[in-house]
DNA sequence: TATGAATGAGCATTCATTCAT
DNA sequence: TATGAATGAATGCTCATTCAT
């Protein structure tokens, strides 16, 4: 008896839980299939792979950081006051799941290089870095506004490794505070 | 035909190569076994699970940091020499495995918080944050040197995950020549 | 090419062979799903382990036993042709699977007390206790008809241990001609 | 470094203990080591196969079981209070190791035919019969004796099962009373 | 659209045993 | 007499995937 219709997005919404949590290799399609309220086969038939369903969760977050993450880089607001916003809300993500870290982040780590994901990583970078980019640069020059990002995404994929190894949001909050207080501040030499 | 009297520390050298690169969960014990020229009974005979072998590595590992990069921090040369002895040793070492990045850091993303290595886990952390601290307060006072130390460590770890997304050696220098001239530089706020 | 639809009782027929031949820790995996004509893995998707494989057996056989073996005690004939009955089909079965004596016998001797099966395996001595002093209970007092079913139980086990020592059918048709003739006679002393 | 001079018979002993408590297939060489306090390389040096190690432990159990149960069926007093001696002498082995039942039986039943054990069973089983024959035949005819004496053995090893399934002594005290009140009374007809 | 049966490769781990020392 | 290193086969079980239905 087939029936109820799971729509794709409820899937990859069971999954981003789970492969947030637990990473990729170390989630089996079994655990999406329980997570997703279907057999396995049941998931298999939606996306093709287990490296297909990753896929298509990484291109999901992505879509729904932009637009429920980045978009607060836009709209009313100090350009302090919308990275903060920013921040903090990425930082509610950081702690979903268990502690579980950066998603993003995560699997650039576990699966790096060769693994077949690059692109969807690459996107998240690269939008990541076009909306802070872009909220500097109602402050900054252009080039200036892109080193102070990048700056900050380093910082911020650093603390979330703190963070994860001490469970302690407090190195969140170091992060928000030097941050902040950087803008106010002109750019240290160092860049590239 | 048995006996050749493999020692463990070959083992774990072995080991140490493959888990930095593929990281705890995706590695087998037949890969260890293979690395270390063993068969997967004799890679257990020496240490009781994978998860033995994975916790002699990274002590085995935290060790070697101690002694081979950490070491740099001491001697002669000016502190900004050695702190850059420091940070190009450990860049050796990232690049080291096809590129896999922090072997410490990698593994604190993936198997955080309750994971079976925290405490080897963190025995890194300590020993980092207690070397660079020792070799700036020969320059800054006590307090300082900590946060400096602090905020090197999480630009580190967050410009190994631009690097692993990249590919791209450059953001391993720019890490340096921004550490590096931050030194000239009065801390900015944003402090604990 | 998978698929061909196993039946779970075709593969507990199967098991029930293999587990009175061989015991439950002398039976691997492998043979059990050799002689269902499946993978391990086909096994295990439909029992989620060897202890389930093997509780799911002595079920099984508590269910044949009472349909094909304890339904002799009721119907037509004496009394002691109704045991009789029951004995020899008995009989029939501990000879069977090379001559594996009393499979539930054998399991209680061999996983014992802590065992998982302890459900079962009493499930199959509650029933055999309740069909024979049924049985009994049609000539003798109810009290009598429980002390005789009780000695049975115990010489029945007993001779087991005897033919499977000596692989001598001879030392079950004593045990038939005791208890038999034991009928005939009041019952000796020594009760509960 | 050697050492030590561990007697075979130190390790039969804690083989015996090992094996009666789980036995034959479910015994590891591991366990047997640990139990005799030396490597698994160290038993087979004593013995050369864990089947060897079994087949000394039955000879060595059949000679302690000649020598401290058996012999109980001689010497001063009553044939009946001899009988209940060594009966209850037995009862201590089957009570011991955790109620492993007897070491023999249990034997008998997991490895049966096919085992490499056969003799020791058997002599075990011949020592008993002769034993018990022997203390019977002082108040009954030759072949009176050896059928109580083959009565009472298949309701000794019938009566274990009951105790190791319900783990209940009052089993053993009644087999004791049963078979004691049997001596009062003319053997019932059902003889081979 | 979804299931459930099944597979074959792979998993970490344990097995009895060998053998140089 | 005993150890410790090592092996190769086997253990119970999980994996991602296939496919008829």
């Amino acid at each position: 008896m087939p029936i109820s219709k799971t729509t794709p997005e409820a899937i990859l919404r069971a999954a981003w839980i789970v492969f947030h949590r637990q990473g990729y290799h170390h989630t089996s399609l079994q655990q999406l299939a329980d997570a997703a309220g279907l057999g396995k086969a049941g998931i298999l038939h939606h996306f093709k792979s287990k490296a297909g369903v990753m896929r298509a969760t990484l291109a999901f977050a992505a879509d729904w950081y932009q637009r429920k993450v980045l978009a607060k880089a836009q709209g009313p607001g100090t350009v302090a006051e919308r990275l903060e916003a920013v921040l903090r809300k990425q930082f509610d993500l950081v702690q979903l799941n268990e502690d579980g870290g950066c998603f993003f982040g995560n699997t650039i780590l576990e699966t790096g290089v060769e693994g077949p994901f690059t692109e969807e990583l690459k996107r998240f970078h690269v939008d990541w870095t076009a909306a802070i980019t872009a909220l500097l640069a109602e402050e900054f020059p252009e080039e200036e506004a892109r080193e102070r990002t990048y700056r900050i995404f380093a910082d911020y994929q650093g603390s979330v490794v703190l963070f994860k190894l001490y469970h302690d949001t407090s190195h969140l909050e170091r992060l928000i505070k030097r941050v902040l207080s950087s803008l106010a501040a002109p750019l240290s030499p160092g860049a590239k």
